[in-house]
DNA sequence: TTTTTTGCACTGACCAGTCAGTTCAAAAAA
DNA sequence: TTTTTTGAACTGACTGGTCAGTGCAAAAAA
């Protein structure tokens, strides 16, 4: 993640911190600027293990492979952008929200994580289409624990009469997802000097059917 | 020293090529699929020639390094998308459209585009927010090309009303071209039975705010 | 004590780029 | 006409370098 602070995983894994997880930690992060800079095949297990300020042996001794490291990688970042999508709908949803309050949460949130981890955002947009990769199989599913939060959002909406029958659920959860995505990369990439409201409210906009019409 | 004619191959199309152009081309497509597929630096020299149905050499007869033909196969590839843009953009101003009906008109174009050129599609997204990447600034160009198209567009509708006043030129181009993008990616990875009208209406929803509100 | 990390030499596969040699159709000469 | 020459295009074996992954003894941390 970015070199800011420590990412802890929360969940499986109850225990505190061990010294191996923090090891770990520090190749993670080394690992996603640099892979995202030159991409996985460009990027050499020496070159992340001096980014972490750690011996070559180490990496081994944590990871299997780098392919393996790789993977853990992934689902370690897509876990942090489903669970944050998750508790943008749900907390929406506590405070009595529409559904299209929540999908404006949930851009928001999006914006956050990229904001935050804009290294991992690009690794993962460039790695997603790829087919015959070895974590092909891996992406897949974290690809759709992903989409299915906005999925279900939308389902309410259009369940509850907020959102237009007309839609189709799946498209639409792609299409909201690429807009937030490219959006925020360009942000970063492009114009760094917008905020997170400017890019905010240009989106909600679109969302909100605001553009073009009425 | 007599400067001699190149040798002509006739082609499908009725115009008429050096067989130099003829084997740039074939080494164009071996490479597309094979850099989407794999990413750049995973992509051997050798596989792009035997693919190609060429030797190894060939491939240095012709270009200058792996590097350069990534680089021409971009502008190749970019070049072909903002023309085909462009002239969407016209044929509907030509027939008097409103700048909306232009968008929708883009829509499709770059849907069709993606749908020509799945690879081509795959190998831009994934390259372009990578940094420090010797091709990094041709890219940059050709994306501002590209995006250049639909702000232009932008911005007469807001200039005669059609669009609201409220709209981010920048930002707004940059979510309507990742909601083109991603969906059409998702569409054709995860679900390639739909149709392009089935993509193109979820999209024109979307553009015209018909999703939510109202 | 046990777990984790270090440092470093080593291997074997892989790969970008090179280069001396080959091919062959068109041009020039006979 | 037939023969010879030319040179752009192409070939593929070869080279020098790179890198994932290994092995291990010793040190540091827990």
């Amino acid at each position: 993640m970015s070199a800011r602070e420590p990412v802890r995983i929360v969940g499986m894994d109850s225990s505190s911190t061990t010294r191996r997880q923090a090891t770990r930690q520090k190749l993670y992060e080394a690992a996603v600027t640099l892979i995202a800079e030159k991409g996985f095949s460009a990027t050499t297990v020496d070159e992340i293990a001096e980014r972490a300020g750690v011996a070559k042996g180490t990496v081994y001794y944590n990871f299997k492979s780098k392919t393996e490291l790789f993977e853990e990688l992934l689902r370690h970042g897509v876990g942090l952008l489903t669970e944050s999508l998750r508790s943008a709908a749900e907390e929406t949803e506590e405070r009595d929200g529409t559904r299209v309050e929540a999908l404006d949460a949930m851009i928001r949130a999006g914006l956050v994580f990229i904001d935050r981890y804009p290294a991992f955002t690009q690794l993962y947009v460039a790695e997603l289409w790829r087919t015959n990769r070895a974590w092909q199989s891996t992406l897949l599913v974290l690809r759709q624990e992903a989409v299915a939060v906005v999925e279900e959002v939308l389902r309410e909406g259009v369940a509850n009469g907020e959102l237009s029958e007309e839609i189709d659920i799946q498209l639409t959860a792609a299409a909201l997802v690429g807009m937030v995505l490219v959006a925020a990369l360009d942000w970063q990439a492009f114009q760094p000097q917008r905020t997170i409201d400017d890019v905010h409210s240009a989106l909600s906009l679109l969302l909100r059917g605001r553009v073009s019409g009425r």
